[in-house]
DNA sequence: TAGTATTTTCAGAAATCTCTGAAACTTCTG
DNA sequence: CAGAAGTTTCAGAGATTTCTGAAAATACTA
């Protein structure tokens, strides 16, 4: 049941960067258990191994099924409930990065849609605008092409990854025979 | 000095979500505040609109300086310090985006290289350890990604995203090219 | 240099967030 | 159905973060 020291580090420090990364500390390290636990794990493991009562680790768990990051699983004839982490490491980046996306993006987004529709009244209304659009265009630009890497296939991905600055050479070539092709 | 009903409801609404963007609500309320307003203001003007006191404004100011995401500028003939933006959204943007990778990431980086050094003992350390190397993996893809993105002009970017979906054709199409080419 | 304007600092107040643990609730077993 | 096993809830304690405002430090002017 004890962590290795390694694994106990691990755990230690995602607690550390948790807040930073949109969760508290204990969500964090169950999070961060539950990644480097070869088995799925009842609350009270948990909250022995982490030291946290019984009732942080239920809101814990909790708060990381809201982010689709862990599973349940049941185990015949135990009553207990059983955690593991929902898919792979790269799985659950996708999901962390959609969900910050509706969390951090979405709803600024939504009120600078809502702003733009009115019609600025003085210069420093007008000035006001023009930088809210910006950012408007901005985030939306942000969303849909997180929205396209997230339905990109693993080798896509690591494909485009690994392409890197060379992306740019790619472009001009496809602007070049794009424009010859059909003009697009 | 007052805002416009619009803007005030951008600021207050930026100093709600400040928190899950990594300050706290008077900062983001102040950068909110020097987004909308064309002109430069001093910290009592800033300490004024914002109903905020004179030591948090000046606690404020450094904070966004540490960012880079504000300039001063001192008016001749006047005492006082004035802010702004430093650059347009998108360079702030950009801005946010490197200095969040500094924060959220590099530190987890640094850690996990440290970790993947040693060799497992058995079966639980080899399954936390493979997981680690996942995890690394993916964040230094991540922050050369990050950095190549950074590097690239506007207009490159802007044609990025526009591809849209349309980059895993692209990509094909490249494979394919270079394939042939040099077998790459 | 003395005096004034401006900014920064920081101790403690206020606000917010997190955690505990006991009670309430749910689910299962015989 | 009664009792046991397990989970969730939530009021209040504890910890952390943020904010204020007065005092200290700095920068400027004459």
């Amino acid at each position: 049941m004890d962590l290795s020291r390694q694994a106990e580090a691990f755990v230690s420090h995602f607690g550390e960067m948790s807040s930073r990364w949109g969760f508290n500390r204990t969500v964090g390290q169950i999070l961060a258990l539950l990644v480097v636990r070869s088995t799925s794990l009842n609350a009270d493991e948990i909250s022995q191994s982490l030291h946290i009562s019984r009732g942080n680790v239920s809101m814990g768990l909790k708060e990381l099924q809201s982010w689709r990051l862990i599973r349940l699983e049941r185990i015949p004839g135990d009553r207990k409930d059983y955690f593991t982490t929902a898919g792979s490491i790269s799985d659950m980046a996708r999901t962390v990065f959609e969900e910050r996306r509706k969390r951090e993006i979405d709803p600024t987004l939504s009120l600078l849609r809502d702003h733009l529709l009115d019609t600025p009244a003085d210069e420093e209304e007008m000035h006001a605008h023009k930088q809210m659009a910006e950012l408007h265009d901005l985030l939306e630009l942000l969303t849909q092409w997180a929205g396209h890497l997230n339905n990109m296939s693993p080798e896509q991905l690591q494909s485009l990854m690994k392409l890197g600055a060379g992306i740019g050479k790619v472009l001009e070539f496809k602007d070049k025979v794009s424009g010859k092709k059909k003009d697009a």
